[in-house]
DNA sequence: TTTACTAGTGTGTAAGATACACTTTAAAAT
DNA sequence: ATTTTAAAGTGTATCTTACACACTAGTAAA
């Protein structure tokens, strides 16, 4: 191990590690991990590149960093430029950084992951002929880093949605217990016990049970909630409470 | 919201969205928030800059990731340099891209969190005097947004050290139950009943209890132990068990 | 009127979390 | 030798939360 002796080699090592270097720039990409639900199963948005490195290979959709903007603006954009979609819900996941991840250039990634409604967006351009929604377990094989961006956009969504209401991002507004608890059985792959699961939610005492039925799925129709923000909201404020499923 | 009509227009988004630009590099910095526990209190490690811009105010310690390396590469580096520590735990927390973070010069920071044993660490280099050791809550106003930094590693040591054994990388090899207590007191920032705390250790299964004592804090002397990696391994390989406190 | 299909509902049991106070040990002081 | 001192070490009862589990209700279609 180096010992450093005095302040004058600890100032020149500060010197060297700090000083602005040009040469030392890298472009900085943003890739969006877009999660989507549409009732049923979880399901995650991918373009087929038209462009060079990998043009023809599935990928996540990604842009670049500019000058005028932070990384939350920029992933802000990049999905809205891809996809016509704004207001959705995105956090920052890890930053990937492999000497050759993109064989082109330099590249350092920033990964974002977005979570949306599929139903209610269907005609914002995601249509497209290279942009397709894929079932998680049936994603085909991505360039560079990108599987393992999803494997951990994963991890992260099957640990927030635990413990913060995120889930209700990738709802309707409205949406029926049955379609909640699908939600929490594909995030968490694996079945839940539908009594324990209705005790659970309504036990946390956030849901607004409406005087309105969906009937498309069943004779008998379900009852549609949506989920009161301000009352959690108020809850955490004031009582340290922690949604928890 | 922007539709998308064809596969052209697409494109041409594609193209502009992902050509490399050379106008759009940056500076990659790498900021090391670095835990240390000495038996008693949490500290940080925090350093007086000698060189401008801020010269003379405190701040994490930093450095700029190269072309020949990666991210944890760089900070590995970083802390290498600048404390003389090799070996230690080390975890990417969050990348910062405020546009005017940094005055000088626009610069993207990727934090990393470092946790170590201070006392054997005690004469690595640290006690240059420009490094300095602080009590978390008597730390000074740091540069930039390096107090929010902390304020994010606080939060994610928080929670992981409640699910992975990360606690061990503060603690000496040898520990007693009353440090590891103290350990968690400080992290958590509450007290602990004393019985509960080792009931729940003990219950983990993963502590070897060792024929020695620590006679340095009372009459009585308190048992040393050491955490057993390896059966922890094997327990979540095998049982796909979680360390919970 | 019957059939078919999903929605909706409650309780008992097991496991885990929490609250709580006295005894033991060995060195230091007398 | 005896007493004092200071922290280590230890167990149980109670409360809370997690989990397992099966039948009835309601509506549209046949």
């Amino acid at each position: 191990m180096k010992i450093i002796n005095n302040l004058e080699e600890a100032e020149d090592i500060n010197m060297q590690l700090n000083y602005y270097n040009k040469e030392d720039q890298v472009l900085l990409a943003v890739d969006c991990i877009i999660f989507g639900f549409d009732k049923e199963n979880l399901k995650i948005l991918l373009i087929k590149r038209n462009f060079e490195p990998e043009k023809g290979k599935w990928s996540l959709i990604g842009g670049f960093l500019k000058k005028n903007e932070n990384l939350d603006q920029a992933a802000v954009r990049v999905l809205h430029t891809l996809t016509g979609l704004g207001d959705i819900y995105m956090e920052q996941l890890y930053t990937f950084s492999k000497i050759d991840r993109d064989p082109g250039q330099r590249t350092i990634s920033v990964s974002y992951y977005a979570l949306i409604d599929v139903e209610s967006h269907k005609f914002d351009g995601i249509q497209i002929d290279s942009a397709r929604w894929f079932e998680l377990n049936e994603a085909p094989d991505l360039i560079f880093d990108h599987n393992e961006m999803i494997k951990r956009a994963m991890a992260r969504l099957r640990r927030r949605a635990l413990t913060k209401p995120i889930g209700f991002e990738l709802l309707p507004e409205k949406f029926t217990m049955r379609q909640l608890q699908n939600l929490y059985e594909s995030i968490l792959d694996k079945k839940l016990d539908k009594r324990n699961f209705i005790n659970k939610i309504n036990s946390l005492d956030v849901l607004i049970k409406l005087d309105e039925k969906d009937m498309t799925v069943s004779r008998k129709g379900a009852y549609l909630y949506v989920f009161d923000k301000e009352k959690y909201n108020k809850k955490v404020e004031e009582d340290g409470f922690t949604f928890k499923i």
